[in-house]
DNA sequence: GGTATATTCTGTACACCGTACACAAAAGAA
DNA sequence: TTCTTTTGTGTACGGTGTACAGAATATACC
C-alpha cells in the first residue's frame, strides 16, 4: 500500500480558486477511479485542488454530497460506454435482430465498463442509497440524454416493437435483465469470485446474456 | 442518526477477558447487522467487549481480519437460511420437480436473507476481495457443511441428475444463477432501486427465478 | 512451591479523517 | 468608494486504525 504523496498543484496566485467545484469533482472522480467510493476522501480532493480542507464546504455540503456528484459522473460514463457499444452495431440488421443486438450491446457495455473501470463502476452502483433511476438527472446521462437505466429500457422497448418480446412481459423486464448483468459484474469485481472468473469475464458475460435473452 | 451510547458491559474483575476473540467477533457481527461492513469498527467492538482498543490486536491482526471473520459468520448464516428453505420443501415431489424446487429454494433463501438481514448480507458479499467460494472454509458453512455456493451447486447437480438440465450446460451454471439472484438482491438493498422495488421484492424474485429456470 | 517465560491486556501516541466555527480576502453592488 | 456577499484560511474537536512500550497475569519448568 504505497500511497502516492498527493502531487500538489502549483500554488495559486489568486485568493479565489476560480473553478473549485469542478476541480474537486474531478479529483473525486480520479480517486473513485482508483479505489471506489471509499477512496473519495474530502481532504485528499482539497489537497489535489491546492486548497484548505474546509474550502470544499462552499461547494459541497458534505463528503456525501461530493460522492453523490462523483456517482452521477460515473453513471454518465457508464451510459457512454453503452452508447459506444450500441454505435458499433452493424447497420444492416433486421428489426428483430437489431433489437436483440441492442439489448446485448447494452449489457456488454455495462460489463466491459465494470471490468475496465472497476473503481468508477463500484462508485456508481454501490451504497448509492438515495439515487433513483427513474428520474433522469442529466448529470447521469450519456450523449443520448439517457442514463444507463434508460438505455436498457429503450433497448427492451425495441424488443417489443420488433415483436420479439410479448408486450405483457415488458413491464419490469429491465429489472430482471439488469439484475443478471449487474450481479455478474459486482460478483467478479467486488465479490468473492474475482480471481476465479476475471479473465473469462467477457465469455461468461455472453453466456449470461444468452440466459437473459432466453429467459426473459 | 442517534447513535446508541455503546451499552458498556459490567467491568471485568479478572485481568484476562477469558473469551475476547469470541466477544469481538460477536460484537462485530452485531455491528455488521446494523450497518454493513463499514459499521464494523474495531474500537467500538472493543468497547462493547469492555476492553482497551489495542487488546483486539491479540486476536485479529487488523480491522480487516476481524471483518473477514465477521464475513465468514455472515456467510454461514446465509447458508442456514438456504438450508431452512430447502428443509421446508414438500417431501412427495418427483425428482425433476424436487430438483427444480431445490434451485428455487436456494434462490429464495438468498433473497429472503438479503431483505431480512441487509447489513449481514452486504457484509458477506461486498468488497470481500480475497474470499474464495470454492475452498470450503468451515466457518462459512451451514448445518450441511456446505457454504452458499456449495448449496447452489448441489441443487444444480440434482437438476442434472433428474435429467432436467443437460450435463453440457452444467459447468459454470452456478455463476449464472448466482449472478441473477445476487444482482437483484444487491440492487434493491444497496443500489439505486431500493425504494422502487422493496416491498415487491419477493414477487420480483420469483419472476427472476422463472427467468433463470427458463434461461439456464 | 518458586521462578522464568509467554500471553494478554493497558496506556500513550501518531497520523488521518469529517466537519463546526470564527475570521480574512477579494469580488460585486450600491 | 463603501457595503455586502462570496469564497477561501486557521484552528479545533472527536472519531478512526494501529504502532510501541510496559504491566498483569497464566503457564511451564525446576
Amino acid at each position: 500500500m504505497t500511497s502516492v504523496p498527493t502531487l500538489v498543484p502549483p500554488p495559486r496566485s489568486t485568493y479565489r480558486h476560480g473553478d473549485l467545484r469542478r476541480a474537486l469533482l474531478e479529483a473525486g472522480i480520479e480517486l473513485a477511479r482508483g479505489g471506489g467510493p471509499d477512496a473519495v476522501v474530502l481532504r485528499e480532493a482539497t489537497r489535489r485542488a491546492g486548497v484548505a480542507p474546509n474550502a470544499a464546504y462552499r461547494h459541497f455540503a458534505s463528503r456525501q454530497a461530493l460522492l453523490q456528484a462523483v456517482r452521477a459522473a460515473a453513471l454518465s460514463t457508464v451510459a457512454q460506454a453503452m452508447e459506444a457499444e450500441l454505435a458499433a452495431l452493424p447497420v444492416n440488421l433486421k428489426p428483430a435482430a437489431f433489437a436483440r443486438a441492442s439489448v446485448r450491446a447494452v449489457g456488454t457495455g455495462y460489463l466491459k465498463f465494470a471490468q475496465a473501470e472497476t473503481g468508477l463502476f463500484r462508485t456508481a452502483f454501490t451504497a448509492s442509497g438515495q439515487l433513483r433511476p427513474g428520474e433522469s438527472d442529466p448529470a447521469t446521462a450519456g450523449q443520448s440524454g439517457l442514463n444507463p437505466f434508460g438505455l436498457l429500457g429503450a433497448a427492451l422497448d425495441r424488443l417489443v416493437a420488433a415483436g420479439v418480446m410479448p408486450p405483457a412481459r415488458r413491464p419490469g423486464a429491465e429489472l430482471l435483465a439488469w439484475s443478471a448483468v449487474h450481479g455478474l459484474a459486482i460478483l467478479v469485481i467486488d465479490g468473492p469470485l474475482g480471481s476465479s472468473v476475471g479473465s473469462r469475464m467477457q465469455q461468461v458475460g455472453q453466456r449470461l446474456l444468452d440466459m437473459v435473452e432466453k429467459g426473459l
